[in-house]
DNA sequence: CCAAAAGTGTTTGCTCTACACCCATGG
DNA sequence: CCATGGGTGTAGAGCAAACACTTTTGG
């Protein structure tokens, strides 16, 4: 009867060498997300964390519950229960074994891995066309072009330029710094997210 | 270290005396959603239906997995681990002990349901506005004005006829049927779902 | 024929889309 | 002064919002 486990499992994107990227650890049946046990004497979050070998403090990264899964999706293995965390960072995770892979290629995972990851960036790229999240995959500080180079990785598709600018601007979730950044042609304005902002922007209604 | 106990938890809610109403069973520390164990040899959406004591058959109802609560809810109940399910039924619950509770005025309640409840009655909401779910809610054939009621009593605000009309009916998860149902007035065009449809509606998107 | 509820279109304003050129800097 | 990427505005189309009267039935 209790012969439950409960996991916390990660599905940690980054962006690297212009490809969004999904950190895998190897097991014996494939790759796998990064887990750990919950804890009676800690959150969820706190355990996803944990599945994450404490490389990163809280304000480092983007976390979110995704979604909970039990039997439907591990026939296999009766009784186990994972709740999957979705993060977004920054940074450059340097787990000991771990490797990223580009969501695009993925390579053989453990079951049901798949459908997790697929769930995952499903919800990344609907959550990036109703909300500013796309920052939280860039450093404190980045241009307008960084970040709708970011969108178009994730969401597969050009962008128009001065759509995407007054659009982004007009939700009022990044504001710019006095700071530019210069590299070849005309230095970019910098700009940070407004930690005050809320960050969801609000979508058309279908009853107002 | 594995005391953690896994419960599934369902917020049922359904129409009733022109309110959207909430089933809740007693508790000794106040009144509490119904729930049930998660067990190793069923999926977590059978244990959701055990929760209201086998009384609905799947398809009877509306389920779908709302968020897991660990530690950062109960915390005076360290281990225990919540999968909240969010429910929609026409029919009327009858679980022994059981009653029902408009949304608006619930009595007290036991520790973190108030927030469960809260955060499903925004996800109701948040659907409706973006999707048809409200039919999920009323018998198998009713009238569009049935339905607009229904949107009004759970969004707490008045619609335009017409446009709600037009909207719904271009969502096109809906169906006009052959049947007309007399009453006062001229007689209603009964309407159903349609099950070949998908659910939601696409909204605007921040990014085209 | 009266009461009660069902059903139906149009105009106006706003928001989204598509689109091309000038600007600032470094070498 | 040239190459490189940064930055900016507008006209047209499509969608959403507001709004009032006619139709059908039962009593």
């Amino acid at each position: 009867m209790n012969d439950l486990r409960l996991e916390v499992r990660v599905v940690l994107f980054t962006l690297q060498a212009e490809a969004l990227q999904v950190l895998l650890l190897p097991d014996s049946s494939g790759w796998k997300l990064p887990e750990a046990p919950a804890r009676a004497e800690e959150t969820l979050e706190e355990s996803a964390l944990h599945a994450l070998q404490g490389k990163f403090a809280r304000d480092e990264i983007y976390l979110e519950q995704l979604y909970t899964y039990g039997g439907e999706i591990f026939p296999d293995q009766p009784g186990l229960v994972n709740v999957i965390y979705f993060a977004l960072t920054p940074l450059r995770p340097s787990l000991p074994q771990a490797r990223e892979f580009s969501a695009q290629h993925l390579p053989p995972l453990c079951a049901g891995h798949e459908e997790i990851i697929a769930y995952a960036l499903r919800r990344l790229r609907y959550k990036l066309e109703y909300s500013a999240a796309g920052f939280e995959l860039l450093p404190e500080e980045f241009t307008l072009t960084q970040l709708q180079h970011t969108y178009e990785i994730i969401l597969g598709e050009k962008l128009d330029k001065r759509n995407f600018r007054r659009r982004i601007l007009q939700a009022g979730v990044i504001e710019e710094t006095a700071r530019r950044r210069s590299g070849e042609g005309r230095p970019a304005r910098l700009y940070r997210y407004r930690p005050d902002a809320v960050a969801e922007v609000k979508t058309r209604r279908l009853f107002p």
